[in-house]
DNA sequence: AACCCGTTATACGGGTCCGTACAACCGGCG
DNA sequence: CGCCGGTTGTACGGACCCGTATAACGGGTT
């Protein structure tokens, strides 16, 4: 057999670079080969098409963010506070899974497949933070309330361009985890049951 | 003079409907022209270039998505909760400022003259929120907590695709808004000061 | 009615990209 | 050593796009 020289792994990992620093649209596969530092060739024989390359990079993403990040929160986390941290530090932090996901999210608005897929991703961690806010919260509507608003700051926050005078971004997003993930809230939801 | 049939504006509204759409990438000269039932002949005689096009669209927004909504506010508003609500309701609901302002937070994160942009229209949207939050809570770092949490929700909410079994995402966005923008809170921040 | 001039259509050169075809290459196997 | 087959480079046609040049058009003016 030939020398096998740029695998297929190669062309799905150039392929979420690109995806992540330029969004779907940057991803092209004579660009991609030039950044390989090969032509395009050899792609079309591992893939039918673009379309099938974006596709396995999505599964890729998802068997990366999901499976991995849940697997080791299996093995390591502590109670269900531990692990929201751990899953969030573990997805949100660090340059490599951050940006495909915010690609992702962007991606999805206009491609209703992609948008399934984000679904069932953001879905299993949503449950992790139902799980982690039920433990101190007794209302259930104000878990999920809870559940949406931390969600939503660990993705908001990259799209917010706001400043906050004399405090950093990191200080003003501890204040609110603070406010997410304890047990202050409502009066009455500390009463209830 | 010639008759005008397809002013400046028709340009910039047409740009704005595909960056809507598509994202910033789907704005093409040529498209646009197939969009109006033209061809591109005319544009350059508007504009340099595309670029032009895309600085002039991004005045419009910032036209139309900061000061036409403060304009109202300051005519309508009551107090600062009904002043931040109707912006709410003003930028974030209706098919034409929504989309755009989700389609330049995109952009934004790629070109840096786009994200100074955004961080002036963000840091007045922001500005309304501390405002409204700071009626019912003295302590100024939770109010800057509570104004990025109700930002982040109004923006992230559309790049999040999860469920909430047994209810609506708007109902839940209802009840994390009464935890932000109501007295509710830690304990201690209703008593201090 | 003839002219003017801004708007528009058409055509062009240059560039990028997709997907295909085919030739060149090269490691392993007979 | 020479063949084989998968990998790669090169070349191509078609499509889209940018920006320019130039001609056609048509309403307003004279």
């Amino acid at each position: 057999m030939g020398a096998l020289r740029t695998p297929r792994e190669k062309w799905v990992e150039e392929g979420l670079r690109a995806l992540a620093t330029g969004g779907v649209d940057a991803v092209r596969v004579e660009a991609l080969a030039k950044a390989l530092g090969v032509t395009k060739g050899g792609f079309y024989g591992y893939f039918a098409d673009r379309g099938e390359l974006l596709a396995e990079m999505l599964d890729t993403w998802e068997r990366e963010s999901v499976d991995t990040v849940l697997d080791r929160i299996e093995h390591e986390g502590g109670d269900a506070l531990d692990k929201v941290r751990l899953a969030g530090q573990l997805t949100f932090t660090g340059d490599r899974l951050l940006p495909i996901d915010l690609a992702v999210r962007d991606w999805a608005r206009r491609d209703p497949q992609v948008a399934d897929r984000l679904r069932r991703v953001d879905n299993r961690r949503m449950q992790l933070l139902r799980d982690a806010i039920g433990t101190f919260c007794a209302d259930p509507d104000e878990v999920e309330a809870r559940s949406l608003l931390a969600f939503c700051m660990a993705i908001g926050n990259h799209f917010l361009a706001a400043d906050h005078p004399g405090r950093t971004r990191d200080e003003v997003k501890a204040r609110a985890s603070a406010l997410l993930l304890s047990g202050g809230g409502k009066p009455e939801s500390r009463y209830r049951r």
